[in-house]
DNA sequence: ATATTTGCAAATAATTTGCAGTCGA
DNA sequence: TCGACTGCAAATTATTTGCAAATAT
């Protein structure tokens, strides 16, 4: 079970992040909106209320994240990243139709993999494509 | 269990694709290497036997084959696409140490996804990050 | 002859980099 | 003050597009 997150400032502070104002918004937006967002709507989503916000901040500010594990890159996309607060095990489904990106629970320990004997596996994902209940 | 492609013009024309000799050349090597090639190494590897092809047609044929379910991309990678022409249910490992990228065998379709009543599943993508046996 | 395929060059889009100015302990 | 953080602009990289030339049926 998930707890939210009160305090941004404590959380990343407890992550050796300094908590500046434009990390703690970013890591907000990511942990309230959980919309798996690219780079540019979370620039173009924070610019107007934090007008000096610029992408190479938004573009740094996540490599921070990931680095420290925060945040999560999805790579559904053809060619932009996206990006993922929720730390818990959970398999993405991308929308063929209307582009939309669903979570939806999967058992990846559970996950029988063959031919992997002797790899230090630090990392799982999963994703399907196909088309919503919305648009079928 | 898979069987060789013996010729690949027939193994085209099969799939409704008209075999010019580059979308031969392309299939070949996606089936031949099974390396997970990105655009510019099946450019640069094929171009110097077939000095005339452009990376246009490379990108052309990949969409091509993409449609007609030969080839599949792969974004295992955070900024470049990767191909791969084996069709059977598997998944990737990326090591983050040298960077190769090791095919594993693991059942997609024994998978426990909840949260997905309603969805047409097209398609489903496991990959794997971490360190491989050589780098450890 | 006609449609398809190809290739060059330019355009677009995402991301990275260099560096200078700013901010905070 | 000093190092960390930020932001602009330029550079880099991947991919797409427009269009004309080549090719195949």
């Amino acid at each position: 079970m998930e707890r939210p997150i009160e305090n941004y400032g404590d959380y990343l502070v407890k992550h050796h992040i300094r908590p500046s104002y434009a990390r703690m918004k970013i890591l907000q937006y990511l942990v309230t909106e959980k919309n798996h967002p690219t780079v540019d709507e979370i620039y173009h989503t924070l610019v107007k209320r934090l007008p000096t916000l610029s992408k190479t901040t938004v573009y740094n500010t996540l490599e921070l994240f990931k680095d420290a594990k925060l945040v999560k890159q999805i790579n559904i996309e053809e060619n932009t990243a996206r990006y993922d607060a929720t730390v818990s095990d959970h398999g993405h489904f991308k929308c063929q139709g209307c582009g939309r990106i669903y979570d939806f629970t999967v058992d990846l320990d559970g996950m029988k993999a063959a031919g992997l004997e002797g790899f230090q596996i630090e990392e799982k994902n999963v994703y399907f494509k196909g088309v919503c209940p919305k648009c079928l």
